[in-house]
DNA sequence: CGGCGGGTTGACTAAATAGTCGGCAAATTT
DNA sequence: AAATTTGCCGACTATTTAGTCAACCCGCCG
């Protein structure tokens, strides 16, 4: 039952194992146990089905982000919530980190809709630019802020990844991090 | 003529514009102006081209980066030369940067030899421990210290990549960064 | 009951693809 | 000059692939 999300784990899964064009449209439905037809029922190419992963998973962590980073009294204590945040989802979802990673990297993120992008990044941006009014943290581009913090996430995560730490561990070194970046930022 | 070299131009070009399973063998030849067999004849398989033109720039790169950061009489200095030399070549070097990151980012680099680049990082690892032993900068796990550090050279590149700067600009920026990151590392 | 329609099937096809192979032409060796 | 090697060619093939389609199943409504 629900054959389109059967088709989307299992698109997921070769497609870590095997890259974009290294998974035959054919193997995917093999795997989620589903005809070949079936596949193209719900997304006419493979093009499509790419991009709906793609956007399948973004809104699963969107969510996710939204629901666990509420809004706290502090600048420095709402940043520390998205970033908290992110990251488990990450830890939770290698699978889905992965996938991300390897479609950012592709020449497949070309499909994406600027537009789209900007708009989304737009709430985030909106907090930086705050925070700078405010003296809170250093007048730096806000974008370059925002890349700065994305590959900081992007490698702690690596690295919390390819080495098997305990969850305490685990939670202790993230909430280090944090301060690390946080020091980077601030105004002093 | 040097008919393996113009292999390795097309394929790199074209690799990153299509991906790697999205360029066929059969329009690298074309793009290099030679035969299909002669393809086959410089790299038996297709995974022997990835791979071939991965070592090819990784070569290209460390050679750079090792003639242009001459150890310096300070700790600072010497790191500072190498994160401007491997930035400056990656912004000189933008379509081979981004082949990098697709092939990191693949299933492909699972060929590479796990010894092999731990060889290749010992340098720049005993270096970072001299530098805790002498209490110039905070004591982390080495490792996790250079994924700090290549996660956030990435992202820099990134940022300037997209955006169109002056070198004057670019060089204040980059500089600036380095700043950052120091601040970030250094013990106080 | 009979017919309607969305979801599902899997055999099928037209095109593309990695890799082969027999041979050629220009160096290099004898 | 003959023989051998070497790099190179491009037509060819066996296989794979994305996407199609006619038929089918089954719940539902008139």
């Amino acid at each position: 039952m629900d054959k389109r999300k059967k088709i989307l784990e299992a698109a997921l899964k070769l497609f870590v194992a095997l890259g974009f064009h290294g998974t035959p449209t054919s193997k995917i439905a093999q795997e989620a146990g589903v005809a070949n037809g079936t596949l193209f029922h719900y997304f006419p190419t493979k093009d499509d089905l790419i991009l709906g992963l793609y956007t399948d998973i973004k809104i699963r962590m969107t969510a996710f982000v939204n629901e666990n980073a509420k809004p706290e009294d502090t600048f420095k204590a709402t940043m520390k919530g998205q970033y908290l945040a992110s990251l488990y989802w990450a830890l939770d979802h290698k699978t889905e980190f992965s996938f991300k990673q390897q479609f950012h990297n592709s020449p497949f993120h070309l499909l994406l809709n600027q537009e789209e992008i900007e708009k989304q990044l737009k709430p985030h941006f909106d907090m930086l630019r705050k925070g700078i009014e405010d003296k809170i943290i250093k007048p730096l581009p806000v974008d370059y802020i925002h890349t700065l913090i994305s590959s900081h996430t992007f490698g702690l995560n690596q690295y919390l990844t390819s080495n098997e730490f305990s969850t305490v561990k685990q939670h202790q070194l993230i909430s280090d991090t944090f301060e690390l970046l946080w020091d980077m930022i601030k105004e002093n």
